[in-house]
DNA sequence: GCGTTGTATGACACTGCGTCAACTTAACTT
DNA sequence: AAGTTAAGTTGACGCAGTGTCATACAACGC
């Protein structure tokens, strides 16, 4: 349905859209590298804009403050996360392979995209942080799977909020912990995680 | 071996030493009340100020900058956790006890405190956290705790270093949760994280 | 009393955000 | 292809908020 030669996808894309789109890409690049180096409060738009060939007006064009900016990285991260969580978490049978496949994936995750999670908003920490809202928010969905686990008899009836929390702070605590040291190691994690909580439900499921 | 009548504990001091504690106890209670209610970056140290009979410039009298006062506030509240925490857990004979006493006491605080907790760093969130540097930090006794119980076989023997991060994430993780619910309860909280990492560790010293 | 030293004050300099009127460029019209 | 409109770009500007500083003031020692 295309136009011959429609190599690049942007082919039948306006030059206006066209430079649209790239300028957008430009400025966002340049804003992760940016937060990256210097954190939240002591980067500026102006730091941001003079990472590209624009001028400092052109920025608000694109992005509304430099908070929507810093939310929207952190967005795409989350939004990263969500569907490879429940996409490892789906085939799994067993309750073993199920929550294994949470850890592993989360922290997996990660590892790989480490340089992409924004440090945290202070002042001047350098710090990976995991535990921002958006990918708080993410674990909502875990908890629905949960609760099918359970009706499924994949996993024993438990409080599901207290254990869908549970296996938050796990994965976050966790990944901050693996982060700090000299060779992360995901699987390792991701056992110990795991039988923590296999163990601990089927304790309670005792009861 | 004080003066007689030296009801109030401020009598001997001088003047100037008196005024000015109290002024920096003054500008400390408004910035919590501030902080708490507006969150850091919508403050201002104008509006601190403001919350006292003192003028602008002498707020830096007092603090070297908003980023230290806020600090200051979290330190403070990080100190008083500490002492709590490895008193709860000094007498604790058994392991159920040693790390039930530990949650217990950590969610008992959030919940006696959690107006203190100050509010993230971030644009609007008035989510009480508790997982903050200081706090953090605070959970470096925990592993040493935890080293001294696993010596003198109250706790099986496993890695010290993820059973110390899990621990941290339970605990910050359900305070949230916990803090997050119309009744927040301590003492059911504390139940589930105790029985989880219990199941937990006992299941992997079988191995 | 009287110098000295620490404190209070608010005007000011400075930094950084977000806006805007003037200008440029793309797309469309005839 | 010249003219019209719509969209994008620009940097100077307004404004808010931080932190400083010269001046004024109050406490302390003598």
């Amino acid at each position: 349905m295309e136009e011959e030669n429609s190599r690049a996808n942007d082919r039948e894309l306006g030059r206006r859209e066209q430079t649209r789109s790239h300028n957008q890409a430009l400025i966002l690049a340049a804003a992760r590298a940016v937060f990256a180096e210097y954190g939240y409060s002591r980067t500026t738009v102006r730091d941001i804009i003079r990472a590209t060939p624009l001028a400092a007006g052109t920025f608000y064009n694109y992005y509304k403050s430099k908070d929507e900016i810093f939310q929207a990285i952190r967005d795409e991260t989350a939004l990263k996360v969500r569907p490879l969580l429940r996409e490892a978490r789906s085939g799994s049978k067993t309750a073993d392979k199920f929550i294994y496949a949470t850890f592993r994936t989360f922290f997996d995750f990660v590892v790989a995209e480490h340089a992409a999670l924004v440090t945290g908003h202070s002042s001047n920490a350098m710090h990976v942080r995991v535990d921002t809202p958006e990918i708080i928010a993410g674990f909502g969905e875990l908890e629905e799977d949960l609760a099918s686990a359970i009706a499924a008899g994949i996993l024993p009836r438990v409080d599901i909020k207290y254990l869908t929390a549970s296996i938050a702070g796990l994965a976050f605590e966790l990944s901050e912990n693996m982060m700090d040291r000299e060779k992360p190691d995901p699987e390792a994690a991701a056992r110990f995680a795991t039988d923590l909580v296999l163990g601990g439900i089927s304790g309670m499921a005792k009861k």
